[in-house]
DNA sequence: GTATAATTAAACTAATTAGTTAAATTTATT
DNA sequence: AATAAATTTAACTAATTAGTTTAATTATAC
C-alpha cells in the first residue's frame, strides 16, 4: 500500500471518528464523513465497504487504545494507598482526555452491548495486556489479607471507584443543569474530584 | 374529552414509551408505535402532531414522575446516617424499578442535554417538589457544622453517592462483560450494592 | 336523528440516505 | 511511455420513513 493511499485512509479514520462522535452511530452520514476527509463518497466506499464496517473499525481502534493504555499503565509495585491514588488519577486523566470514548461506550450500551461484550472478552483473555481488571481485584484481596484495608467485597469496591471516576464525564450536562456552579470540564473541578474520590475511598476502607 | 378518546391517548402513551425505550429516539417508528397501540398512523398523528412532540411528551412525563418521586420521598427528620442509608436505598430502588428512565437520560445526554437542562431547571425552580438537590447539600452542610461528619465538599460528596448508585444501571452490559460472575440486575447483587455503598460512604465521612 | 368527534383505509408526497455504477482523470510505479 | 492504482464526477437505484390527504365509517353527544 502506497504512502499516498494510507494517508487517505488515515484522513478517513480521523474524519469518521469526529463525525461518529459528533452525530452518533445512526446520525453520522457517509457523505459528511467523505466531505470532511476531503474525498467523495465513492472513494469512501472504495476504502470501507459499508458504514457498519467503518464504525466497527473506528470503535474498536479507539476503545482498545484507551482501555489498553489505561490498564497497561498501572504500576504493580505501589502500596495500596498509592496504587489507589494512581488508579484514580490515571483513570480520570485518560477519560478527560478521551471523553469521546465514553460516547462510543454509551452507544454500544444502548444497542445492547453485544459488540462490546465480545470485544472486551477477547481483549481480556488475550495476552495483549499486562494488567487486567481481575488483577486489580487480586491486588485488593492481597491488601485485605495483609490487613492494609478492611475486609470488603473487592468487586464492589472496584465498581464504586470506577463509578465515581466515570460518572461526571457521562452526566456532565445533567450535573451542570442541577448545579450551575459546577463545570465538570474545568481542570480545577477535575483535580478536586480526584482528591475527593481518593479521600472518600481511602477513609472508607482503611482499617 | 371523552373517556373513549383518553383511553386511546393512554394506549398511545404506553406504546410510545415501550417503543422509544426499546428502539431509541431515532430508531422508533411511528408506524410501529401505532400498530403497538392498536391504531393506525393517521390517528397517531391526529393525537400528536409529530414524532418529536410525542417523544417530548413521553420523556417529560416519565422523567418528572421518577425524579419527582425520588426527591419527594426523602425524609427530612432522619439523622445523617439514616438519611444516607435511606437516600441510597431509595435511589437504587427507584432506578432499578424504572431503569428505562436511565435510557431516556442517556439519549438526552447524547443529544447535548439541552432539553434536560431546561426541564430540570424548570422543575427545581418550581414549587412542585418539597425536596431539591440543593436541600440535600444543605443537609450535608448542617451535618458538618454539627460535627456528625468530617468536613468535605458537599457537592462532591453528593456526586460520589449518586455516581455509585446509578453507574451499575448504566453500565450493566460492560460490567457483565468484564466480570461474568456479576449479574447487575439480580436482587441479591442490588441489595449488596446498597450496603456496600453505604458502608464505604459512611466510613469515608464519619469523623 | 343529526351533528360532531373519533377512527380506519389506502394511497400518496417528499425527503433522506446507503450503496452502486461506469466513464473519465489524475497520480504513482516500473 | 505504459501500466496499474487512486480518485473524481455525477447520475442512479432502492429502501426507508415522517407526515398528508381524502373519503368512508363508526361511535358519542345533544
Amino acid at each position: 500500500m502506497s504512502s499516498y493511499s494510507s494517508e487517505t485512509e488515515q484522513r478517513i479514520f480521523d474524519s469518521a471518528r469526529e463525525v461518529f462522535i459528533r452525530d452518533g452511530r445512526d446520525g453520522a452520514r457517509m457523505e459528511e464523513i467523505a466531505r470532511h476527509a476531503g474525498i467523495n463518497k465513492a472513494l469512501l466506499h472504495y476504502y470501507f465497504r459499508s458504514k457498519e464496517k467503518l464504525y466497527q473499525a473506528i470503535f474498536q481502534r479507539e476503545f482498545q487504545r484507551v482501555i489498553g493504555d489505561l490498564l497497561d499503565s498501572l504500576p504493580l509495585d505501589l502500596d495500596t494507598s498509592h496504587f489507589l491514588q494512581f488508579f484514580i488519577n490515571n483513570y480520570i486523566n485518560r477519560l478527560s482526555q478521551n471523553s469521546h470514548v465514553i460516547q462510543f461506550m454509551l452507544w454500544e450500551i444502548r444497542s445492547g452491548g453485544e459488540n462490546m461484550r465480545e470485544f472486551l472478552q477477547e481483549l481480556f483473555s488475550s495476552d495483549r495486556l499486562n494488567f487486567t481488571p481481575q488483577r486489580v481485584i487480586e491486588k485488593f484481596q492481597q491488601a485485605m489479607k495483609k490487613g492494609e484495608i478492611r475486609k470488603t467485597d473487592p468487586h464492589q469496591l472496584l465498581l464504586s471507584i470506577i463509578s465515581m471516576c466515570i460518572y461526571t464525564f457521562i452526566a456532565g450536562p445533567i450535573i451542570q443543569a442541577i448545579f450551575p456552579e459546577i463545570n465538570t470540564l474545568d481542570t480545577k473541578f477535575i483535580n478536586k474530584r480526584k482528591k475527593e474520590i481518593f479521600q472518600l475511598v481511602w477513609n472508607g476502607i482503611k482499617p
